[in-house]
DNA sequence: GCTAATGTACGAATATGTTCGTATAATCAA
DNA sequence: TTGATTATACGAACATATTCGTACATTAGC
């Protein structure tokens, strides 16, 4: 048994999550600052989302100061993993390949990730 | 602009959407019957979330019988692209090879997936 | 024709997620 | 020191999704 950890993020929470991903540590008004770039929200409103992110262990804090500080807990790969499955499951009846090539189609990579997706499909290839 | 049917489905609207754009035609009771393989749930639950979905134009169906006939409005293609779009936003920082990645990794996916992701990789390189 | 079975419609309870106002404590700056 | 600023905590309103009970209509079989 790994970690139960990861209860599954809402939306608003895995906007939360990235910027916690990137940053390492923040305090709510870091990420606050970041999250109010592109939609608008009271400072309260992201205060209690990572209060309720901290009851269900997807973040730590610490508390010593004031001003505390938040840390992820669910971590990047396994909650990706996660929602890759289940997007997966729940939408392209089990098939990977055809998410993939959804994925690729229409988001037009460029040559750089494609060629490093192909990379990454001959390494499969050959284990 | 094209349609401007796609509200997005949820989870359990993306459950019978799957079925329907299986079978294409189908009344409420043989869209429960396969929900009711998985998980279980009452009758009048298919029963409300149909119509909720005819309300959202998700779905359409022919009346003229008792018992009604639904068919998928939603198309599959644009409803995997706009899921597939939001989960890259969402958990990948907008990066689709990441989630191609992610979904390829742990999916072990058989040497012929493999193969034709290859392949789609190439057409999308020389075009 | 009458009863059982099968169907739709619809309201309401429940669950979950999101947003914000208000109370209160700590800190800073004049 | 005192008022303004910046924090946290928390309750409550609101929105959305899910589930089901009940009422009622239609059909099928006897």
């Amino acid at each position: 048994m790994s970690q139960q950890i990861p209860a599954k993020p809402t939306e608003s929470e895995l906007e939360i999550l990235q910027i916690l991903w990137e940053k390492d540590s923040c305090t709510v008004r870091d990420v606050h600052e970041i999250l109010t770039r592109n939609k608008d929200a009271g400072y309260t409103t992201t205060l209690k989302l990572m209060q309720i992110m901290h009851e269900k262990g997807l973040v730590e804090r610490d508390t010593t100061a004031k001003t505390h500080i938040y840390r992820a807990l669910a971590s990047q790969q396994k909650t990706q993993q996660h929602l890759v499955t289940k997007l997966i499951d729940n939408a392209f009846n089990g098939s990977a390949a055809r998410l993939v090539m959804q994925a690729l189609g229409n988001h037009k990579s460029s040559k750089d990730e494609i060629a490093l997706i192909k990379k990454y499909l001959d390494d499969l290839e050959s284990k």
